[in-house]
DNA sequence: ATAGTTTTGTGATATTCGTCACATTTAATA
DNA sequence: TATTAAATGTGACGAATATCACAAAACTAT
């Protein structure tokens, strides 16, 4: 499989930092590993022993929480996976799952600390994306549990069509039960919501095909509930 | 204002790893200023000019949500405050208030990236307490959302009793409608509650004054709501 | 194709909890 | 201490949504 970072479309803002030499070892310290939809990439409660780059395909990070599966975001490339459980505890503390085919790098951890240690612009690009992680879950939290269930809905459809598929016409790529996992409700619920934005023509749905067929009013009940 | 950094007893453990010339730097670039009870140290939507440390006093960081104030966590000494705030974005993203009188270091920023890129050991604690940080964001939210509010109630108070206070007795340091704010539920319902856990023997209350006379079940109540 | 599994749709019912209203207590400040 | 403001206690009521039950549909794999 092709290793040579410095050719690698999917390569990240802080690998771009890196100097020549740096990527060499990189690439001779890293291995690209394939994950079929539904494949299990991180298992949350086993050991944490790599850096794992995602370049393409969608994943799931969940936590088995007190009482169910919570999804706490959906993630795509190109990103770095698992690094807060990577270096903030000895186990995963959540579990990755592919939501699509995904093509992963796995970086050996003490290459990636070498790295850190070697490059400060590289340090500081990670530095500066866990502090953006983090906002972003601050405010993902304060969102979800505030908004009513139907603003929350509108936000995961919104999030599909502007963030992750960047289209309004799109397949969903996980059950009414995961979407229920992601907003703190019931599959019933998002059943229930889902019809009712269809019947009101807000979007429109056949099987896990959705179309975004109202915008305004969608951002509305996003906002409004 | 003593601000030989060598010599303070609040020095943080990614501090512990400079040498004394770095700590030099840091003591002449830095400024410790009081607060008052009440006070705000960030503010939501203002710049962020500089990196805080604190080291004494208890602080909530709270954020401005789609409807209403929510408290996302509380933090004491020592800790850093409003790192991702400062380098993940360029206003500051949420407030933070002093709740009893603190004490805090306000620290250039110009000056503490040069310490990140001087330092590895430096920045590598940084990383990994911006990992930390993060994986307890998640559980914290997941906790939030999936547990029954009787069962976040008693984690708040469990939180107070174990990592703030250390003591079963303690004055209780946010009122009532904060605790709604960070459990998220209404001021009525937390004190239905907690007349309830007074009721059933598991608390003992004197205005803001508290104390755990039945921790066992009150573990059991975090659990099992 | 067909048997079996997973996902989805929908009604009836129960529960939790927020909201409003107002009384009461406690704290803050002049 | 008098006056005002802030925090707390408590009842009645309603809205949102979880849960249960079961049917229908869609997908998987032999």
């Amino acid at each position: 499989m092709d290793s040579d970072c410095s050719l690698c479309p999917y390569i990240s803002t802080a690998e771009a930092k890196l100097d020549s030499c740096q990527l060499k070892t990189l690439s001779d310290n890293h291995i690209v590993v394939s994950f079929k939809k539904g494949d299990s990439i991180i298992k949350q409660g086993t050991y944490s022993t790599n850096i794992i780059f995602l370049r393409k395909g969608l994943v799931k990070i969940h936590i088995t929480g007190p009482y169910s599966e919570q999804i706490v975001k959906l993630a795509k490339p190109p990103t770095y996976l698992g690094l807060p459980t990577t270096f903030g505890a000895k186990v995963n503390q959540y579990s990755i799952t592919a939501l699509e085919d995904c093509e992963v790098c796995f970086i050996d951890i003490t290459v990636f600390r070498n790295l850190l240690r070697e490059s400060e612009h590289f340090s500081f690009e990670i530095i500066q994306a866990l502090c953006r992680y983090e906002i972003e879950s601050f405010r993902r939290c304060a969102n979800r549990t505030q908004k009513l269930t139907r603003g929350n809905l509108a936000d995961v459809l919104l999030d599909f069509a502007n963030n992750i598929f960047k289209s309004d016409s799109f397949i969903l790529p996980i059950s009414q039960q995961e979407i229920g996992n992601l907003i703190d409700t019931s599959r019933e619920s998002v059943s229930r919501m889902l019809s009712e934005f269809e019947k009101d023509g807000v979007i429109r749905m056949n099987g896990k095909q959705l179309e975004i067929t109202n915008r305004k009013s969608l951002e509305l009940i996003s906002l409004k509930g």
